[in-house]
DNA sequence: GGTGTCGGTTCTGATTATGAACTAAGTTGC
DNA sequence: GCAACTTAGTTCATAATCAGAACCGACACC
């Protein structure tokens, strides 16, 4: 993205979003964090990064404030990396990108289930209106201004598309 | 990412998803046709993205099914482009990391509000269990195994916790 | 026939990623 | 005491990828 000359970032939060976390690295880093992964070592070898494209993601994530780096033993320093609250509050996102893929790319059934932790049973993820008391689907989105910009436009496609090829479901590598 | 001599894709939805949609570019051409974009020039003058890199991008996303290319005048011959179901069914994750740029990014205030398109209020996202009959937030969430493998790793780091050496918790690619 | 629109492609230079090697501060083995 | 190993990096040269400017082609308008 050009530095900054497009779209002023506060006109769009996905923009926003996507100048810390838009590349496939840190994205992938997130995802071992949500694991528990936390040392240098350990994100180089699950991922298979190399080392300076790590180090670069995650001081960059630190910059961002969505990960901390703290000493974990003082003699030779170690230092380890963890989610903040900001961090953690991304896990939305990642589920939503997770099951978007089970569904859409599996072939053999989702990899990883999510369950609630409490009960044990797979966990649902959607829109939800207080007001009505419901759930609702993606279609069932409008969006209005916010407080600041005067325009309305829809979220959603107006139509869902008669055909859908079914052909094009491959995936690509 | 190395070709795919790392983790098989199959083994990580998230991991997949990404050689789909990793790719910033790709997230706001997205973003654009949620809101109702459909033509080359449009998402161009939107995005203010280069040509070849959009031409690219869209081709990248109709030959992963995510949309559609389809001539809507003859004379000279112009298509636009519409998600799939499968590209519709990406909102949630679009929707989180608004979500989250909205929370942790904007000085002043979301820039757009999503609402329920049925009574005008504004949306909640979430997660929910069936069984519990309620819904809960991202520290309650758990994963198990899928069909395929036999671990059971947390998908939440588990809180601000003094210690607990990351090393133990590492997840098995 | 000149200008404008739309949807591209080609070419070239800039950015980014990559692996290999090196550093640094220790620990462990013998 | 010395070699080998661990962890967390950095530096460097090269390879791959990306982005931007300019161009192309088919038509519309006037």
């Amino acid at each position: 993205m050009p530095p900054s000359s497009e779209s002023p970032p506060t006109d769009c939060s996905i923009a926003a979003a996507l100048e810390i976390i838009g590349d496939r690295w840190t994205i992938l880093i997130l995802r071992d964090a949500f694991r528990g992964l936390r040392r240098f070592d350990d994100f180089r070898k699950d991922l298979d990064i190399a080392r300076p494209v790590l180090s670069d993601r995650l001081r960059k994530l630190v910059d961002a404030g969505v990960m901390t780096r703290t000493a974990y033993q003082q003699r030779p320093e170690r230092f380890e990396y963890r989610l903040t609250r900001m961090g953690i509050e991304l896990s939305p996102a990642l589920v939503a990108l997770m099951r978007w893929g089970d569904t859409w790319l599996s072939t053999d059934g989702p990899p990883t289930v999510l369950v609630h932790d409490v009960c044990g049973h797979p966990l649902e993820q959607g829109f939800w209106c207080r007001t009505c008391q419901e759930t609702f689907s993606p279609s069932d989105i409008a969006s209005r201004p916010g407080l600041h910009s005067h325009r309305t436009d829809p979220i959603s496609p107006d139509t869902p598309d008669p055909q859908l090829h079914g052909a094009t479901r491959a995936r690509v590598t």
